[in-house]
DNA sequence: GCTCGTTCTTTGTCCGACAAACAGACTAAG
DNA sequence: CTTAGTCTGTTTGTCGGACAAAGAACGAGC
């Protein structure tokens, strides 16, 4: 087995009666690895948590090289089914739903969404989610919310932000739903919208208060078993909120700010940058 | 420059004054690679569409062997940033919400989560999707929603699945919003609750009927603009779906089907199919 | 029994090579 | 002049092999 894969090659030709055609794609080794390892963890034989064999004792296995096996971990890595766990190696594992929703969240930030179409979406969503949370929620919840409670009390009366601990208290909501669905929902949307208030604050006296008292009137009717509480509670917040944007005079039509500068994420402190070399100044075309 | 980056290496002596050793952790050269381009795109130096430098070119400028780059590329493409287009070249891209959503979708399948929960936030948002739908939807997505009837028509009389179709109509709907943001919400749900249906079809007479009925309903209002009308029909439609799933006899507080074998999604049909080799028996650990 | 140095493994990188696919330029045929 | 075929340089996909550093495993000494 040497060079080339004899994948795409062969087979394409005899084109009988009722041809159709679907255009054939070879696909290129490292990605097959990729889906060969997959596989293993998807159907089981591989559970999650177990160790991945090592990168030579999958290309021997593969019949692959090594530095092909590697490509296709690394589509492994990134589609978040192998994990690294003390620094080096690798495990099978769950996708992750933060991450997920990270990069959903990417995805709609540069796809131009409209305030309304956020604000729209989580209308439907937080309130019954709250109704649901009402339910199920358990003690551990109740006492992170009781915390983030306290903390947005705080952040109110210092004057600091209180954006993310908002987001906190609506993700904690969605949390005590207990499904993993509803955070992935609504997460993306959340993150992009609910930053508005940053920019709705300076503009709006006491908005920090009506959002604490909103968000504590949300979490006695939840802690309460109160569903229908809960939700008619989110609802008025969450058109509130919307109030408040139009009143600081922002038009929510518009699409929903940019984001800005991609603040220290991961890895953004890496230690030693790779730069572009003196040499050639690129010039792709 | 030779052999392991000296990005861990160094650096980390030099205790000061007021030390908070925040956990340093030299990433691989392969994924400074990867967030070097990723930020070339995110900030727009590279456009959505613009074809990537070559490897050889890269690796050049970043500095790095073009093994090096291409396990970054890796990483990249499987992010979503580079698509393939025409088989070869790579070119910088937005990440797919399908693509997304179909990997949400795995995730929630093997987290276990209820019917009753996927079916609760798929109450909150189909009804929401339909009335703002209603109010945006334009002649194309009306044209998609026709041919979509149609043929569930013919399915329904065939005695075929509806399923696909099912799932269809109903993103139909979420694209008719006009927001990514629906789409992505809603999706990986719809995606693992709906073909439940497909396990229901042969309990319950005439459940084809109804669904199609429910959609013609729910269609015509939303192409009369009649919002509220098309959220109650919606509502209906979605409260049925889950009356008829406890009467075929399922339980809705277990966790939702793992949705059985892999069946055929995405390059299944590999040419080469990479064989173990009959040496070793792998075991690891 | 626990700590320390020594070996073995595994990962991260690099070097270099080459076949096949592809994009273009060019040429022969219709 | 258009179409089909050929040649050529570029780029990707893979492979072979090498080596340093980080961890892990292991045996000697306190």
């Amino acid at each position: 087995m040497d060079g080339t894969a004899e994948a795409g090659a062969g087979g394409a030709a005899r084109e009988g009666a009722a041809a159709v055609f679907s255009a054939i794609e070879a696909a290129p080794a490292y990605r097959l690895v990729f889906h060969a390892i997959e596989r293993e963890i998807l159907e089981g034989r591989l559970r999650i948590g177990d160790r991945l064999p090592t990168e030579t004792e999958l290309a021997h296995r593969l019949g692959v090289h090594r530095s092909t096996t590697r490509e296709g971990l690394r589509l492994l890595e990134q589609s978040g089914l192998a994990e690294r766990r003390e620094g080096r190696r690798l495990y099978a594992s769950l996708p992750r739903t933060d991450d997920l929703s990270e990069r959903a969240q990417r995805a709609l930030s540069l796809s131009r969404v409209s305030f309304d179409g956020l604000w729209r979406l989580l209308r439907a969503l937080e309130p019954a989610a709250a109704a649901l949370a009402a339910e199920r929620i358990d003690a551990e919840t109740i006492a992170a919310l009781e915390a983030n409670l306290a903390r947005t009390a705080d952040a109110v009366e210092a004057g600091r932000s209180v954006t993310q601990l908002d987001l906190e208290f609506h993700a904690l909501i969605a949390d005590a739903t207990g499904d993993a669905a509803w955070r992935l929902a609504r997460e993306p949307s959340a993150a992009l919208l609910f930053p508005a208030n940053e920019r709705m604050l300076p503009r709006l006296a006491q908005s920090g208060a009506r959002l604490l008292t909103a968000h504590r009137n949300i979490f006695d009717a939840v802690r309460a078993g109160d569903g229908e509480g809960a939700e008619r509670w989110m609802r008025r917040h969450i058109d509130d909120f919307r109030r408040g944007y139009v009143l600081a005079g922002f038009d929510p039509d518009e699409p929903v700010s940019p984001v800005g500068a991609p603040e220290s994420g991961d890895e953004t402190r890496r230690p030693g940058r790779i730069e572009a070399r003196p040499g050639e100044q690129g010039g792709d075309g």
